[in-house]
DNA sequence: GCAGTATGTTTGTATCTCGCACAAACTTAT
DNA sequence: ATAAGTTTGTGCGAGATACAAACATACTGC
C-alpha cells in the first residue's frame, strides 16, 4: 500500500492545520470554530495523560459541562478514532456506570524514523506507543545524496507498507543541527551528506503524508511526555549524555523549540572558564566533562580495566561490586553530569530531569547521585523537590516513539 | 480620593480575570464566551506594540475580518479607555481616511511601588507609560513587619490619592525571592523584615484594587516590553547587573516564571566549577565575576584610581580616554557578563538581550564589547544575529514602569 | 418495587467571528 | 464639475461552539 496524494488526514478534527497558519506579526484573534480544534486537541491530551477515561471524568477534570465532552467525543468515536471500553463498576453510592473512552487500537498509527549519522530507523507507532514494521538501513555518511535519499525511501516505504491504513504522519528524528520550521536539516558533523537537505518537502511530497522533523533530544523529550516517565508532567526537561550531551525542555506544557528549533543545545553551554578544549573549538564546554570521552579518559587515568570499553553501567557493576576507583569515578561523573543539569536548573526551575543514553543504563543509582549534586549546586527553595529519573528503555525505542509523538504533537495545537 | 473596596475594574472586558481559574490538572477547555476577552487583549497588546493603529490596519494584522475589529473596539471606545485618533492621510490610491486608535490618556492609570533593601519608591503611570505622582520612603530593613506595612500604605496611599480615578491595579517590582503566585516575598537577604510577608493580601485588602508582585528583573523585563527596547519582541532576555546579577525572559510572547515564580535566578549559575566562593556559599557563580564587587577588586589590583568608585560609566570614561589599564579591565568585565549571557543563549537561543543596572550606564561601548565576547562564546547558526541593547533609563524608571506592565500583563491573559 | 445517584443525550440559548452588502470619505481621470 | 475607483467602517444573517436544563438510562440500597 503506497499514499502517493492521499488526502491529508487530521488527528483532532477534520480540518488540517498544516502550514495554513500565517505568522501575521504577534497579533491572531481567535475564531469560534478554531475552538473546536483547540478543545478536541486537550481532550485526547487528556487521555493520553491519563489513560482510559470517562466523558464525566474528563469533563470534571476540564471544569466543564459533560455535554460538551460528549459533543467533542462523539465524532472521534464515530470516525473510529476513539472506542468505548466495558462500563466499570460504579461508585459506592450508585450510578450508572461510566463507560470507558481511549483510542482504538485499530487506527491509524504514525509512521517514526530515527536517523543517525549513518544508520536509519523506520518503524510504525501506534497511537498507544506499541512499535512495530521495526527497519534499518545504513547508509554512507560522506557519499551521494541521492544515495542517501534513495535508501530513506526504500526503507520507510516497506515500513510504511505494512500499516493497514495511510498513518496520520511521519516524525522525524536526527542528530546535529536542524531547522524545525522549515523542515531542513542544517549541518550534521558526522555525516556532511545530510547538510541542506530539505527532508521534510522530500518525504512529504513522496509519500502524500505530512511529515515533522526535530532534533534527537527532542524526540526524546517528547517520547518522554507521550509515552514515558514525562507523561501528565507540564515541566521537565530531557537530557541525553553519551558521545555527546544535548537536552530539550517541555515547559507550561509546551516543548520548547527557540527561534528556527535551536533551543537547547546544552552540550556547549560553559561550565569552566578557560576550561579543557571542546570539540566545537570553544573551552570548558559541558560536553567536556560529562560524555563517555572524559570518562574512559579518566578510567584510564584511575587504573580501571579495559577504560576505553567502560560505561555508566559497567563502572556501577564495578562500583556495586566493592571497587573505590569506580565509586570515585562514578560519583564524579555524575558530579559532572550534575553541573549542567544544575544551571538548567537555576535558569528555568523545571524540578524534573529525565536522562538519556550512556547515562541512563547507570540507573537509579547514577541518578541518586546526579540529584544530590544539583541539590549541592543550585538554591534551593523552602518545599521544593529535584527529581532525577531514568528513562532506560534503550535509545532507539524512546526516540522512534518520540518521533511520532511530533506528529501527535504537532496534530495537536494545543497552544492558540 | 481612596478606593477601599471598590469594585474590581478590568482591563480587557467586562469580566474579572483574577484568580478565577482553577488549575484542574493541566486540561482546560475553551468556551467561546473566554474569547472575547482574549482577543480583546491581543488587540490592546497590538495598540501597545504598534502605537496608534486604525481598525482596518488592526484587521490587517490580525488575519481577521474588519467588523471583527470593530466588535472588540467599539465598547471600549465607548468605556472611554481608547480614543479615536483624527484621520489621517488616505492612501496614494484614495479612498477614506483611516482614523488611529489608541489609548485614552485619561484612562484609568496604573499604580506602581519599586520595593528595595531598605527603600519604596511609589508612583503613578499611565496607559503609555508616563510616570507622575512619585513618592519615595525608607524603612528599616532590620526593623518591625508592622512599621514596614505602616510606611507602604501611608505612601502609597498618597500617591493612588493623586489619580483623579480608581487605577486598574497596582504592580509591585521586589528585590529577593518572591513567590508571584500566591504574592509573597518569600526572603529578601538584606532585608529580613520583609521575608514571609503576604504583601499582595495586604495591599489589596487595604486598597481594595487587583495587586500583582513580581520579582525585580522581571518587572525590568516588562516594563523593557511594554514601554522600552523590548516592545513588540516575542523574545529577548533582560539582565541586571550591579551588586547582584539576575535576569527574566520574554519567551514566545510570554514571560516566563517557572514554578511559583522561581525562573531566571541566573547569577547562581556555575561558570567555574571549584571557583571564586560566592556569597551564597557555592564556589564559580555567574555572579561572582560579574558583578560590581569584582569590578572592583580588579580595579584596585590593575591600580586605578578610586577603586572602590569604579563602576562601568566610569570605567568607559577612563577607557575613552585612553587609559589601557581601563579598556583591558573594561574587556575582561564585558566577558565575564558575557560568559552568562552566552550560556543562556545557547539554552534559549532568544538572540536578544537588554542590559540594566551597572552595565546599562556603559552604553553601546559596553554593549558592543559583551556582543562580540557573547558570540566568541556560543555556537553561531546561519545567518543569526545576536543583539545586546542597553537600557539606561535609570532603576527606578524602567522598573517602576514594569511593575505597572506586570498589572496590564495580568488582565491581558493572552495565553489559554 | 422504589428512591437515590451518577452517566450520557437531547434541546434550546448565548457568545462570538465571518462574509456580504452598503454608506461615507477621499483620489484620480475626463 | 462629474464620474469612477478605492479604502474605511458598519449593519445583518449564517455558522460554530459551549452551556444550562431536562430527560432517559443503569446501577445501588432498602
Amino acid at each position: 500500500m503506497t499514499f502517493e496524494n492521499q488526502p491529508l488526514r487530521s488527528l483532532n478534527g477534520f480540518r488540517m492545520t498544516g502550514r495554513d497558519v500565517p505568522d501575521t506579526g504577534s497579533v491572531t484573534l481567535v475564531s469560534p470554530s478554531a475552538i473546536g480544534a483547540i478543545n478536541r486537541g486537550r481532550v485526547l491530551q487528556a487521555l493520553y495523560d491519563n489513560g482510559p477515561t470517562s466523558r464525566a471524568d474528563l469533563a470534571r477534570m476540564a471544569g466543564v459541562n459533560r455535554t460538551t465532552v460528549t459533543g467533542i467525543v462523539q465524532p472521534m468515536i464515530k470516525e473510529k478514532l476513539l472506542v468505548e471500553g466495558k462500563a466499570g463498576r460504579p461508585a459506592a453510592q450508585g450510578g450508572k456506570p461510566a463507560r470507558p473512552l481511549y483510542f482504538n487500537p485499530d487506527a491509524p498509527m504514525l509512521g517514526a524514523v530515527l536517523l543517525l549519522p549513518g544508520s536509519i530507523q523506520t518503524c510504525l507507532v501506534s497511537l498507544t506507543g506499541e512499535i512495530s514494521a521495526h527497519r534499518r538501513a545504513v547508509f554512507d555518511p560522506n557519499g551521494d545524496v541521492d544515495a542517501f535519499v534513495a535508501t530513506m525511501k526504500e526503507t520507510l516505504g516497506k515500513t510504511l507498507s505494512e500499516a493497514k491504513q495511510p498513518p496520520f504522519g511521519i516524525g522525524v528524528a536526527a542528530g546535529g543541527m536542524i531547522d524545525s520550521d522549515n523542515g531542513v536539516i542544517v549541518a550534521v558533523n558526522l555525516a556532511p551528506v545530510l547538510s541542506g537537505l530539505p527532508l521534510v518537502g522530500i518525504l512529504r511530497d513522496h509519500f502524500g503524508l505530512q511529515v515533522v522533523i526535530d532534533h534527537h533530544p527532542r524526540a526524546l523529550l517528547v517520547g518522554d511526555r507521550w509515552f514515558g516517565p514525562g507523561r501528565g508532567q507540564q515541566n521537565f526537561a530531557a537530557i541525553y549524555t553519551g558521545e555527546v550531551l544535548g537536552g530539550a525542555f517541555y515547559m507550561d506544557g509546551k516543548v520548547y523549540r527557540g527561534l528556527a528549533g535551536s533551543g537547547g543545545e546544552l552540550g556547549h553551554t560553559i561550565v569552566q572558564i578557560d576550561g579543557l578544549r571542546c570539540n566545537c573549538g570553544k573551552r570548558g564546554c559541558w560536553e567536556t566533562l560529562g560524555t563517555l570521552s572524559w570518562l574512559r579518559a579518566q578510567a584510564a587515568e584511575a587504573g580501571i580495566d579495559d577504560p576505553l570499553d567502560i560505561d555508566c553501567a559497567r563502572l556501577v557493576r564495578l562500583a556495586r561490586e566493592g571497587s573505590e576507583a569506580a565509586m570515585d569515578l562514578l560519583d564524579r561523573y555524575a558530579r559532572n553530569i550534575a553541573i549542567g543539569i544544575a544551571n538548567l536548573q537555576q535558569t528555568l526551575s523545571l524540578n524534573a530531569y529525565i536522562l538519556h543514553g550512556d547515562a541512563a543504563t547507570g540507573g537509579t543509582m547514577i541518578a541518586d547521585l546526579v540529584r544530590r549534586h544539583v541539590e549541592d549546586f543550585v538554591m534551593m527553595r523552602p518545599n521544593q523537590e529535584i527529581s532525577i529519573l531514568v528513562n532506560g528503555k534503550g535509545e532507539g525505542h524512546t526516540a522512534l516513539r518520540g518521533a511520532a509523538g511530533l506528529v501527535v504533537s504537532d496534530h495537536l495545537k494545543l497552544v492558540i
